[in-house]
DNA sequence: CTAGGGTTAG
């Protein structure tokens, strides 16, 4: 439970700090039409039906727009709808731009689709700046436009604004809740490991006559799985069978087994398995990639395989993730080769590795010492056109120090950055740990001072490093220092750190 | 014409 806060928490920071690159509020200066427009509701969905790739619905819109008269505001977003399906986000935004420059009279259907791609590519502020045009339009924002707002701030683990939201939506009765309002806000407290709240969210819910469903019970089920809490998963299991009637399925199911196997508890989750079998569920993809994963955590590839022999025998293809388990598993035994046979072996099956299937293997090959390979790999990823992310980078970086090449991990730290890659709290503490073996103290010191104001400045797990870095090589004077700094800023030091004398 | 849940890398 530790590891998720910790990882949230050094998520929500920079998630912030990015989101920060782009608060311009595109839409305030957007007009919007004034009239609404009953004709033409009967819709002729068949048109629509037939659209399935992006570049057909940009055309039809572009057909559309030329027409006189304008097809009607139903029509358009119609449209929209079909393009967000598709979850090109920012398409749809700007066939919403346009529909705004043409004059398209919008309606609250047309605005809580705008909203929900505003908030679904990490935008909730300009979803709000939205919500503003609803009120300046008289558009009376109904469930769904807050829900994806409510959505946006999860999604952004902006969890407090959240919460905000969600009592401002109660207590001013902006709208009323539903069930996905309340599975909504349950999620962020869950994503925050806050289960108690979410559990009392549940049965707040209840109280106010708001039955809550399969996904309201997987989500808070699944949160406690993570958090290896199965006892009380599998006590919210049965209350959702036996006292609501209401029938788990396939993610119900793959929750329950993934915690158990993360937990060892394989005879318990090979029982759960053949228990959802026996209820006619059938295992999916992703199913049996939780027992794959969990095998592989264990460095148990043989049964990862045969589950795997298993998957392709009921027709259930392996998929990205499946491998990327599996290379991790050899990765972890130091099977290199076999690793990269199984890299190699995807493409062959039609699967096109992204950037987690190389950081995988090139995990792999800096963990083994093998840098040369890594490198290669990584060259290799951006020649395909894919671009390393964060993780890739901080793998890369770590390699470079594990091997003395500090150099060259200076080198990849500055490329990060004119690459638009934001370090995180892992490439700092990466960095400084990689000072600290190859005896730069100083070095990491004025790094960390470099960083200055922010977090990682009154993060414990820093100090432990600096601390413990600086007494391993004697420098006792700056081990000191970092403690009083350290007190003086009010941390506990825990018991990582070894009081300097 | 609108909404929510499960799997991967450091």
């Amino acid at each position: 439970m530790m590891n998720r806060i910790a990882f949230i928490k050094l998520r929500g920071n920079f998630t912030t700090k990015s989101f920060l690159l782009h608060s311009e509020t595109p839409f305030s200066s957007f007009h919007i039409g004034l009239h609404s427009d009953t004709r033409n509701v009967s819709s002729n969905r068949s048109l629509f039906d037939k659209i399935t790739n992006l570049n057909d619905a940009l055309n039809l819109f572009d057909e559309m727009s030329h027409r006189h008269p304008l097809p009607s505001v139903v029509k358009f977003t119609q449209l929209l709808n079909v393009v967000t399906k598709m979850k090109h986000f920012t398409y749809a935004l700007n066939l919403f731009k346009q529909m705004c420059s043409l004059g398209v009279p919008l309606d609250k259907y047309t605005l809580s689709i705008a909203i929900k791609c505003c908030c679904q590519l990490h935008r909730t502020k300009d979803g709000f700046a939205l919500l503003g045009c609803c009120f300046r339009r008289a558009i009376s924002p109904n469930v769904y436009i807050y829900n994806a707002l409510l959505d946006g701030l999860v999604l952004e683990d902006k969890i407090l604004e959240a919460e905000m939201l969600f009592k401002k939506l109660i207590k001013q009765k902006l709208c009323e809740p539903s069930v996905v309002t309340y599975s909504t806000m349950i999620k962020g407290l869950c994503k925050f490991g806050n289960n108690v709240t979410a559990l009392a969210l549940l049965r707040l819910m209840e109280q106010k006559n708001c039955k809550p469903d399969i996904v309201t019970y997987n989500t808070i089920i699944d949160s406690l799985c993570k958090d290896k809490m199965m006892d009380d998963a599998f006590k919210l299991f049965k209350e959702m069978v036996f006292e609501k009637g209401i029938l788990p399925n396939v993610i119900t199911y793959t929750s329950l087994i993934r915690g158990l196997c993360n937990l060892g508890r394989w005879d318990e989750a090979s029982k759960l398995l053949k228990e959802m079998e026996d209820e006619n569920i059938s295992p999916n993809v992703q199913t049996f990639t939780v027992l794959v994963d969990a095998f592989c955590k264990e460095g148990k590839v043989e049964e990862a395989e045969a589950v795997i022999n298993i998957m392709v025998e009921r027709g259930k293809a392996p998929d990205l993730v499946t491998y990327s388990s599996l290379i991790d598993g050899y990765c972890l035994r130091r099977e290199m080769f076999k690793a990269r046979e199984i890299f190699d072996s995807m493409t062959l099956r039609g699967l096109v590795p992204n950037v987690v299937t190389y950081s995988s293997l090139l995990n792999g090959y800096c963990k083994n010492l093998n840098i040369e390979k890594a490198e290669q790999m990584f060259r290799e990823m951006s020649g395909k056109g894919l671009k390393p992310d964060v993780v890739t980078y901080n793998t890369m970086i770590q390699g470079f120090f594990q091997v003395g090449r500090c150099v060259d991990a200076h080198k990849l730290f500055d490329e990060m950055y004119a690459q638009g890659q934001i370090p995180n709290e892992c490439t700092y503490r990466i960095v400084l740990e990689g000072l600290c073996k190859n005896r730069q103290v100083e070095e990491a010191l004025s790094l960390f001072h470099l960083v200055g104001d922010s977090k990682l400045n009154s993060d414990i797990a820093m100090y432990n490093i600096l601390i413990n870095g600086a007494g391993k090589y004697g420098k006792v004077d700056i081990a000191k220092n970092l403690f009083h700094d350290l007190i003086d800023k009010g941390l506990q030091p825990d018991v990582h750190i070894k009081s300097p004398t």
